[in-house]
DNA sequence: CTTGACCTTCCAGTAACTGGAAGCCTTATA
DNA sequence: TATAAGGCTTCCAGTTACTGGAAGGTCAAG
């Protein structure tokens, strides 16, 4: 398989697959003589389980743990596991964030008339969050 | 005021408002004779509303936006309002996103008993989403 | 007059790629 | 066989929103 194929196959674009591999986080592809890099099945079930983790937002760095569990037939679960649940709490933290950043703008978003008049909660809201009427 | 008082009093770091300044999110400082950036309340009180709006995960873009809004006495608070549903609804997109991770995730750890054995359902799930006995 | 804290500019690095340029390789077709 | 299309190569730049650090000027206190 050339690169453009187990791309299309594991749903990582070439780009990024040569990027994996100038970061290390996959080995130097064997290449054709004309230079071309080539791929076999089990190339292709490496970067299926890239994509798979990525895709559950794992960073490059984690994923690279990863791997090297995967790899590792004498790990122990408890390390996976581990991993995974730091990052659900990175996660959490993260959803946590957001909504509260969602709940503020929708209050805000619910006090503005939003017409062709110019006065505004959301804008005074955030010119002074202590509004003088507010709570 | 100098660049780090501001910065002190408004949440923004120096390095930060030098960048915006660099960017044109906000105009250039006055200056003392030696070169030195002097601030106002007039200039705390943007930075400020950058501060709260950065906060609230408005891009640096929208937050331009926001500004412009903000200093137009004209504007429109329909247009306030669009911007700020725009936002929300990009953080939802965020929010499910996540969510799905989290859930995806929660479900495999909590199959994986964690112990010294290898063998792992979250490290077989990254390697070929469907499992032959699952679902 | 010398610290130490503060300020200046400029360069590099972060995360995880994507886009694009310039140029070779392969394959199919006229 | 020429050539055009599409795929491949490397390398550089750009993205977002800054932060860190180096080298050096400034200011207030003791």
């Amino acid at each position: 398989m050339n690169i453009g194929e187990v791309g299309r196959r594991s749903g990582i674009s070439a780009k990024a697959i040569r990027y994996y591999e100038s970061i290390g986080l996959i080995g130097p592809a064997d290449r054709t003589e004309s230079g071309y890099r080539t791929y076999g099945d089990h190339d292709l079930q490496t970067l299926r389980f890239i994509q798979r983790a990525r895709s559950l937002g794992f960073s490059v760095e984690e994923v690279s743990g990863l791997l090297a569990l995967w790899r590792d037939t004498d790990r122990q679960s408890a390390q996976v596991k581990a991993l995974a649940q730091n990052h659900v709490a990175d996660i959490d933290r993260k959803i946590t964030g957001l909504q509260g950043m969602r709940d503020t703008l929708t209050h805000l978003i619910e006090r503005c008339h939003g017409d062709e008049r110019p006065d505004c909660p959301i804008l005074e809201d955030l010119a002074g969050a202590a509004g003088p009427g507010s709570r």
